[in-house]
DNA sequence: TATTGTTATACTCTATAACTATA
DNA sequence: TATAGTTATAGAGTATAACAATA
């Protein structure tokens, strides 16, 4: 094992695909692409923690637990992180009707702006490298996208 | 905008792909796979940046600057992972023949071990989902993860 | 007594600035 | 004078522990 490459180079299609070697292979590919994401996301208004937790709000207020259970952080931290949030003007509290310890957190107007902004900035670089192939490539890679989706919402 | 997927949800094959409704779906399943694969790696010897630092080394000894500005990070960040790995043994430093200002990162038999435990513990989550795939939905991920690959690369 | 959320404190990782040594 | 690397220090971000308010 001395090569760069984890696995394979060129894609074996002639026999089956075997599922460690895909999975390096995948494995590889997904850091690599990420870590290209993060780094072309510079200038964001928002960190990375505070657009992920601005996303989730935009599908309907939650609870501070609620929050930090999604994104697998503690309490205290998405305290910060909605403090942040709120501070900027970009997600409101709201005191629970029922429940005096719950708080609702939710996304304001301002939010969803900067939410959609960031989306679109942190698409730019991806965008461009996919308007370059082919379009079976990006069918594969629509496929794909799908596939990996399923694959890590169980 | 008020669903929870950015974006579309079933895959678009009919007509052409649209390369900024791809790059958004991509995005999403990349960050999320990724986001997968670190919690799922829990239990590692080495961190994160430790690990990719090895990766590297094991394609052949490096300087520092060389391996700082591979990681995009700053010489002062390297010398810390550096520092971590010599101390635990992982990595060795060699003073360059040609040139004293500069070092030599070379990885020892003990980092080329923990490198390869660290990549089986990594691939083992995604080896077990990928393994429930069909074949075609194997070869499919198999050729994203290439066409991935020569996006990041660039 | 259990649960929700906040505050206090410490740890990790990163960056910039200042320093040492070599070229 | 410029470059390679280290050390000093500060700034994010996260975690655990202790606390306040409510159920």
């Amino acid at each position: 094992m001395t090569a760069t490459n984890p696995a394979s180079t060129a894609a074996p299609e002639a026999e089956g695909i075997r599922a460690d070697t895909l999975a390096i292979d995948l494995r590889t590919a997904v850091m690599r692409t990420s870590r290209r994401l993060r780094i072309e996301a510079t200038g964001d208004v928002i960190t990375p923690g505070q657009y992920t937790v601005l996303a989730h709000l935009n599908a309907g207020s939650q609870t501070l637990r609620e929050l930090a259970e999604r994104e697998h952080v503690q309490a205290p931290s998405m305290t910060r992180i909605v403090n942040a949030l709120t501070d900027q003007g970009f997600a409101a509290r709201q005191s629970h009707p029922g429940d005096g310890r719950q708080v609702q957190i939710s996304i304001t107007p301002a939010g969803q702006e900067v939410l959609a902004e960031a989306r679109s900035q942190r698409t730019a670089w991806l965008a461009q490298r996919v308007a370059g192939l082919s379009e079976e490539d990006r069918l594969t890679l629509s496929r794909a996208a799908h596939i990996m989706q399923e694959m890590s919402a169980k």
